[in-house]
Parts: C-alpha cells; sequence; structure tokens
DNA sequence: TTTATTTTTTGACCTAGATCAATTGAAGAA
DNA sequence: TTCTTCAATTGATCTAGGTCAAAAAATAAA
C-alpha cells in the first residue's frame, strides 16, 4: 500500500488536509526491521517518533534481573516513541518488532514545525497522547486492583472489541508475550487458561480463543 | 498569590508571552474545595481541565470492592484531568483534594481556541502529556518489575530530588495514602518502614524520613 | 486535660502466584 | 519423515504480601 493510504488511515492523521499529507510524506522515512529487531532502547535518546506501516511493535520495560513488562503493543497506523519528541527526555521504554515491521520514521524537527503551521495536527496528536494517557490509567488498574484471571478476562473483551468479532478472537501475540503484557509468567496463564476452560468460560484452540461466556467474563 | 503568577510560574505556561497568560487568566475560573472533596469522578464527561492553585489533588480509581490505586498525585502548578479536553471521552479516574486547595478551571472549548491560534501553547501541553506518559512509564515498571520495599525506596528517591534535599525528606502524604500509591497495604508499609529501619536504611520520625543510605536504597 | 476518633503498628494466618524442574507438544530444518 | 529447537503445559514447592483482629499512637474535639 501507499504511504500515503497508510498515513491517511491512522488515527492520528486521519482527516487532515491533502497538502498536510503531502508534507507528512515528504518528511518521513521508510525503514524496514525483521521480527525481533529493536527499534530503540530505554533511556536512548530520540530525535523523531515512529508510525507502523505493516507488522507489530511491542513496547517494553526490562528490569535489572532481566523480567520484562510490556507496556503496549501497537499495529498498522499507530505512532509510538514520541515522548522525547516533545519532551526532550530520552526514551522511557525500548521497543522491538514482534514481526517483520515497515516502519515510518519522522524527524523531530520537520514534524515541529509542521506541527507549528498547523493547529489541528497538533490537537490530533494530543487526543492520540490523550487515548495513551487513558490506556496507561486501566493498565495500572488491571495491574494493581485486579487479579490475573480478570486482566486476562479484559484482555479477551478488549481483543473482541478491536477485532469486531462476536465469541472469537485471535491472540495477536504468542503466549509467552501474553503472560509479559499482562504482568505474569507462562506458566502462571497458562494455568488460568486451563481453568477458564474448565469453568466453561473459553475454549482454546491455538491462537484462537472462543468466549463462551461474556457475562462471567466480564465480571471478573 | 495572583492568578497570574501562579500561572507563569507552571511548567505548562511558563515562558509564554504577557498576552497569552492574560488569555488563559481571563478564560479560566477559580474554585475552592475543602480537604477530601471530589473534583471529578471516574467516567463522568469532561469539559475542561484543571489547575492545582494550592493545595494537593490525588487522582484515583476504585476497584468494585472499594481498594483504591493512587495514579498520581498533583501540587501547584500541575495540570489534570486533560484527557477528556483532548480526546473526547470520560474522565477516566477520579480525582479528589488531599488538602484544602484552590483549582482553576480551564474551559475546553476556550482553552482550544487559545491553542489553535498558539502553537507553543499547543507545544508546552504536548510536553506536559509527554511527561506524564513517562511518569506511567516507571510506575507500571515499579508496579509489575519491583516488589514493595524497592517502590518504597524509589519513591524516597523520587522525593529527594523532587524537593532538593540531601538526606531527608518529608512525606506529602499520610501513610495510609502511600500505600494506596505504591500499590500496597498499609499493614505492608508500615513493617517495611520498620524493617529498612533495623536495616539502617533510613530513619523514620513521623512524616519526615531520614534517608541514611542512599547507594543501598538504589539498588532496592 | 480528658475523651473520642482516626491512623499506625504489631501479631497470626492464609492465599495468589512465582519459581524450579520435568514433560509434552508444536514448528522449522535437514 | 526424522531431528532439533523452542514454546506450552503440568506438577511440586515456596514466599511476598494480603487479610483479619487487636493494641498502641497520634489527632482532634470537648
Amino acid at each position: 500500500m501507499k504511504k500515503k493510504e497508510i498515513l491517511k488511515k491512522s488515527l492520528l492523521f486521519n482527516g487532515l488536509p491533502d497538502e498536510q499529507l503531502d508534507a507528512l510524506c515528504s518528511i518521513s522515512v521508510s525503514k524496514k526491521y525483521q521480527r525481533g529487531q529493536a527499534v530503540f532502547h530505554d533511556g536512548e535518546p530520540g530525535n523523531g517518533f515512529y508510525m507502523v506501516a505493516s507488522g507489530k511493535v511491542k513496547i517494553f520495560k526490562l528490569s535489572t534481573d532481566g523480567k520484562e513488562q510490556i507496556l503496549h503493543i501497537f499495529g498498522v497506523g499507530e505512532p509510538f516513541g514520541e515522548v522525547p519528541v516533545f519532551h526532550g527526555t530520552p526514551f522511557p521504554a525500548s521497543a522491538s518488532t514482534l514481526a517483520a515491521s515497515e516502519l515510518f520514521f519522522f524527524p523531530r524537527l520537520e514534524f515541529i514545525n509542521l506541527l507549528k503551521a498547523n493547529p489541528s495536527l497538533a490537537l490530533s496528536m494530543l487526543a492520540v497522547l490523550s487515548m495513551r494517557l487513558r490506556r496507561f490509567t486501566t493498565q495500572v488498574e488491571n495491574l494493581t486492583l485486579k487479579e490475573v484471571p480478570g486482566r486476562l478476562a479484559s484482555y479477551l473483551l478488549y481483543l473482541i472489541e478491536e477485532q469486531n468479532r462476536e465469541e472469537e478472537v485471535v491472540l495477536d501475540v504468542p503466549k509467552g508475550q501474553l503472560a509479559s503484557l499482562l504482568g505474569t509468567t507462562p506458566e502462571t496463564l497458562s494455568r488460568i487458561f486451563a481453568k477458564m476452560s474448565e469453568e466453561g468460560l473459553i475454549k482454546v484452540a491455538g491462537k484462537t480463543i472462543r468466549l463462551l461466556d461474556l457475562e462471567r467474563l466480564r465480571e471478573r
């Protein structure tokens, strides 16, 4: 697909006038990444942000003893890595691809110039960051106020929404990564999948999960 | 202190030209709150954001069974409650005062008009939201990759930085609230204070805490 | 000061879930 | 197909920290 098409479809740039899209096209650079490749590292300075053109990217924190917490997984059309652009500080987390991916890179200065000239672009960016804040809010809520089964339940319900499905979702990450996203271990997650299956809440078949009882999932 | 002075000192509005400060003054409204009063509730629609003029405000989530997780505590000059302004969705969390407070309220439409006319204001707001994202990042990191003693240690180190002290900090919240901020219970927090004292890491005297061994605190 | 109310601390106990270790299963390479 | 390798499951055990209950401090009110 053409670059302009992708930008146009993204939540961030959707609705912008044609000439602004062209400007965005011309300042951004496409980069290709293999599966599992690092995009940037926690603590590195950043001089621009990225948008997923194809593939999937995880943003994560590593503890000193090597444990990983995934903060978010970004798919096509989603921008990431903006913090250094607007706040000037280094990347607060690391990013690497979960699949072979193409990313668009928007250099800081050029983008800020566009922003200055186009208030509506600034407002879109504010909207994107606000949505991000909201997500963090619910992530903290899930991590601290719910136990693991509840977190899994909300993730499955989130997927069903995101994938516009009625009762079946397809995991977008290997189960090990899902554990890291939910703040638990693969072992625990596996047990919980088993228990929820026994209880008739879900039916697991590889990466496909059928949600049998939305009602009870919701009250987790 | 005069309103304009407070706005001028805030990180968000600091550095703006005089006439913009005047405009901000004229669109914002001052509201007074008693200690413990609710400012807004999780899920409510919002038609503007706030800035602390005096006092202190906590942003928090409540679980269905009444447990509280504090997301952040805002002091003088800090804006909060912006998500609905830029993303249009309801407040993602609740806010109430931790002390008698005065808040400035900035109505959505008027503020957005100012933004549109002043790119630098938009950039400041982007910087503020980016900083907020960074904070959430470290909060998730602390909650999931560190255990409670480690979280307390980073909070104390954060305070010593914030308060520009060498070795003594003053807790800005009652201990019960601190527990909720660190994602634990008052009982556990109390035990950890005791243990860290025994170990010679800190010396607790009411709300004043002397950090005896920054080195070892850091490696928690 | 004395009393009442809230906050903090301490003790005893319990559970969610992490860790360690071993097995099974699945997916890609030869 | 058969190896090889990595991911997922299952079992057994351990522990951080939550819960419940009571005592002790600290604050506020009278």
